[in-house]
Parts: structure tokens; C-alpha cells; sequence
DNA sequence: GAAGGGCCTTTGAG
DNA sequence: ACTCAAAGGCCCT
């Protein structure tokens, strides 16, 4: 059946995938909150550019503010992780019977690799908040502080560094409407600002070395840490648990309800290892989504 | 050291 | 108008 389709802009190139992709799910399983869906395309910022990205068969349509769409292609592989093997992820998880109805729900769903320091931002803003919120803290954020990006008429932000982070201080940021959030992150903008912790690094540490490098910052306890180290760090060993997860750990693999993190980290370490973290991520929106749909019956 | 409890911001749903 | 929950962490017993 023929579409009308309408004549792509001429900076509008085609991105051919080998690998399983699904935007939707990937930008909004709660590991990014910036990217925001309009109509078919979707829109964000990685690094210094705008992007707008569009699922098509075989591939993506990518349009961006990147003056060389060779390197637009190229960040844009790196941001997707497109060098993970999802297929081979998916047949060790085949196994598992909770994994794999997840799997065959939301294949495609990839791990992202972000920017270290808008990671620890963001997570730095979810305790007991929810996506929503997030999303529209962090868009303050990047509004009101961040650099001014456009792209075919559509205004995007990058996120503010850790410096201009600092100098807003906790009062500018409980003033978008941050909370208790707005403390952590103040605080941690200035220790990223002032060199004592140099996130990029902690990409070549080990996963224990960098964890603990990371629960040093006040607002970073073992959760936040795992995100910050499975969406931005490289380590996909990393095993965030929270409501979500613990709840599927409980309900799917026997779990005691108040079974310590840790243990449960360890747990998940021991039987899925580098896989952990892919599992993490379909386990969680698997659980948040059934529960979503189970209150709208 | 482990375990339990109170507290912290804001927002939307019921 | 009230209570509950939301990608938790911290501090005190």
C-alpha cells in the first residue's frame, strides 16, 4: 500500500541499521528524559548537536545541526550503543521466561551510552520522583541554563555544565522546582566543576573502583550509582534495583521484599554478568508498563 | 554493624 | 480535602 510521504528535507540523510532498534522504547524507559516525541520524529540533543530521528524500515532518517552528517552518524552510534550485540544479548536471556516476554515486547530497546555528567544530573533528580517530573525538571534545567541549539525551526538545549551548574547554586535550581533535588545537584555540580572528580575517567575504572568514586557525592547512594554507571560509565554489569525491579525480583524470581540491595545486586551480577544491565532495563520497563496498564483496566 | 523509622520537595491520581 | 506514590538517600536510634 502506497503512503504519501512527504519530500525529505535535502539534509535529511538515511542511518542503515544492523542492529535491533526501537526508538520509542529506548528513549523512554527512564534512563534519558530530555528526548521528546513529535509525530514521527523525535527530538534531542547529543553532545554539541541537535538531532531529530525518525524509525524507518531498515534504518533511521536522521536530520541534525551537525554541519557533517559522517560525524552526526558516527555520535549517533555511539549514543545508541550500536556496537552491543543485542541479538546475542537476547538468546542468553531466551532462558528466562519473565526476560523473555519482555524481550518480545520491547525488542529493540537499547542501553544508552549518555553524557557522564548529565547522567549523574538527571539521576541526581529521581529519588522518590517520578518520570514525569524528571522530565520536566531537567527540561528547566537545560532551559534556563543550558545552551540555545536550533534545528528546522525547533529550539533545543544542551545540558549546562557542571560549572554553570555551581554557580546557580541550590537556590536557583529549588527555584525550577527541584526540591531536595536541587541541594544534591548544586553539590555535585561544584565537585565536578572544581576537578575532584573527573566522571570521564571513571569510564576506564573498574566497576567497584568507580562506585565507590561516585557514592562519595552526597545524593549518590547504590542506586543512583548503578544507573550512572550502566547509562554513562560503560559498565553494563551495572544492576540499578528500584520499586520497579525490586518488585519483579520479588514477584518473578522469589525475592524477599526486604531483601537488601546488595544482595540482590550480587545476585543478578553472579547469574547474568555484563548482561546484567541490558536485563535491568527490560525487567524495569516491563514491570512499570504492566502496572500502568493494570490500573487503567 | 545491622535494622528500623522519620524526614525530605513536588506533583498528579484517586 | 486527604492520602498515596513516584527509577532513594540520609541521619538518627
Amino acid at each position: 500500500m502506497d503512503v504519501a510521504v512527504p519530500p525529505l528535507s535535502p539534509d535529511t540523510i538515511f542511518m542503515p541499521l544492523d542492529q535491533p532498534l526501537e526508538l520509542k522504547s529506548t528513549l523512554e524507559s527512564g534512563q534519558a528524559f530530555r528526548w521528546q516525541q513529535d509525530g514521527e520524529w523525535w527530538w534531542g540533543v547529543v553532545g554539541r548537536h541537535a538531532y531529530a530521528l525518525r524509525q524507518v524500515d531498515g534504518g533511521l532518517d536522521v536530520r541534525s545541526s551537525s554541519r557533517s552528517m559522517s560525524a552526526a552518524v558516527t555520535e549517533l552510534h555511539d549514543f545508541l550503543r550500536l556496537d552491543d550485540d543485542l541479538d546475542a544479548v537476547y538468546q542468553r536471556l531466551a532462558v528466562d521466561q519473565p526476560l523473555a516476554k519482555a524481550v518480545e515486547r520491547y525488542r529493540g530497546m537499547r542501553i544508552l551510552r549518555q553524557e557522564p555528567w548529565e547522567c549523574l544530573a538527571s539521576f541526581l533528580c529521581t529519588p522518590t520522583s517520578n518520570i514525569s517530573r524528571i522530565s520536566a525538571n531537567l527540561k528547566s534545567v537545560a532551559e534556563t541554563y543550558g545552551e540555545t541549539l536550533t534545528l528546522d525551526g525547533h529550539r533545543l538545549y544542551r545540558f549546562p555544565g557542571a560549572s554553570r551548574l555551581a554557580e546557580a547554586g541550590e537556590k536557583g535550581l529549588r527555584g525550577l522546582g527541584l526540591g531536595f533535588h536541587g541541594k544534591f545537584l548544586a553539590q555535585a555540580a561544584k565537585v565536578v566543576a572544581d576537578g575532584q572528580l573527573d566522571l570521564m575517567a571513571l569510564r576506564s575504572a573498574s566497576y567497584q573502583e568507580a562506585k565507590t568514586a561516585l557514592l562519595e557525592l552526597p545524593g549518590v547512594g547504590d542506586k543512583v550509582a548503578d544507573c550512572v554507571l550502566l547509562f554513562s560509565l560503560e559498565k553494563l554489569d551495572g544492576f540499578p534495583v528500584d520499586r520497579w525491579v525490586r518488585r519483579a525480583l520479588v514477584d518473578w524470581y522469589g525475592h524477599p521484599e526486604k531483601a537488601k540491595y546488595r544482595d540482590l545486586l550480587e545476585w543478578a551480577q553472579t547469574k547474568w554478568g555484563s548482561d546484567a544491565g541490558y536485563v535491568q532495563q527490560y525487567l524495569f520497563h516491563h514491570r512499570r508498563l504492566q502496572d500502568a496498564s493494570d490500573r487503567a483496566d
